[in-house]
DNA sequence: TAACGAACTTGTCTTATGTCAAGTAGAAAA
DNA sequence: TTTTCTACTTGACATAAGACAAGTTCGTTA
């Protein structure tokens, strides 16, 4: 239960002195999640947020034929979330499924509610989080636009190649919008290239 | 300058009293923006957020080969902003330029800041805003991966008709993920099934 | 040990979409 | 009026990626 990389985080998104981190991160539980649980589970309102400090999660839905999708991947030192279900306290449209044994600090949303209220910083912390996370989000799809899954896959393996140990090749097809069949056979010519 | 379209809007985001959403509607200005005027420019840190109340903009960016890429569109009753620039206080990666002549209420970012910490209401319509917006993207980018550009053509004509009357369809095809020549093809045979 | 199932690969064929180039139409400029 | 430009369309061909089906590999269960 050692609180750095949350600290480190906090401290990243917005920068704040480290006592007002270390204040923010007292706010946060620890808890080990095994592999396989959900954290946010799709058609239940999503209350709790996440922080993960070390570990692998996926979050998926599945399309009009049934397919799962993987929406998101979450790894070391990333707030795992669904906001829309957790700020308008509706039923949540996907699932968030963890893909390794995860180190968690947790916040409720009635505890998290409350650090907007007393704590200005939490509340740019916040504020600076939903900014990142819609960026990301952009440049996710703009990716879609732009890029062919060739590139996106060569993106992936850059920035975040931790996640191919834990997660399954078909669920990080659907989340580069390829099938797995496409996958197969970009990493069949990036390994003849090399 | 009616400003009813704004109340209206800020208590769609998050039902508040009317007196509330006057109040806050109060602190924007009317501004009347010709079409082809520049709102946001690439370079150049955004310092004004406009609301939109009647009229049509459209967010682009250049792709690495320098093709023109929509990556947003804003008509009637919408907020146009760069909210990573505006609150990062970074150059904005994108452009934003009208494409009809436009109706405005803008807010500076001075005033905005103000009204966070003074406005409660201000503070949550905020909050709201950006998780409506981190959830539009998040489908848009859903679409790219589960849907064919005929589909999203099709969501597009039922949800925002009106932009085609402003929005050249090269501009509207980079918005879709296609190419011009794509749409054109897939508008010919919409006519035909009709 | 054998059987099974999930993850992954591969072959074949199809399809959506892109690329490039030529052509049309209408508005704006000369 | 003629010219020019931009938006748009269309044809011919190329390519990325999907669909489907038949393996292969490997860990788990019986």
């Amino acid at each position: 239960m050692n609180q750095q990389p949350l600290i480190n985080y906090l401290q990243k998104v917005l920068p704040m002195p480290t006592e007002k981190a270390e204040q923010i991160a007292s706010t946060l539980q620890y808890k080990f999640v095994p592999k396989g649980t959900f954290l946010i589970e799709e058609g239940k309102v999503c209350d709790t947020s996440y922080f993960i400090a070390e570990g692998c999660a996926r979050m998926y839905t599945n399309d009009m034929d049934g397919n799962d999708v993987t929406t998101m991947i979450f790894s070391n030192a990333m707030f795992a979330n669904d906001f829309y279900s957790f700020f308008k306290r509706i039923p949540a449209l996907e699932s968030l499924v963890t893909m390794s044994d995860c180190e968690t600090f947790f916040i409720s949303f009635e505890d998290l509610q409350r650090n907007f209220h007393t704590i200005p910083e939490f509340r740019e912390f916040g504020r600076m989080m939903l900014i990142n996370g819609s960026f990301a989000l952009k440049q996710r799809m703009l990716s879609m636009i732009k890029q062919t899954g060739e590139q996106r896959y060569a993106h992936l393996m850059e920035t975040k190649p931790e996640i191919f140990q834990h997660i399954p090749l078909k669920n990080i097809a659907s989340y580069l919008g390829i099938t797995d069949t496409s996958l197969s056979r970009i990493r069949r010519d990036f390994m003849r290239k090399d």
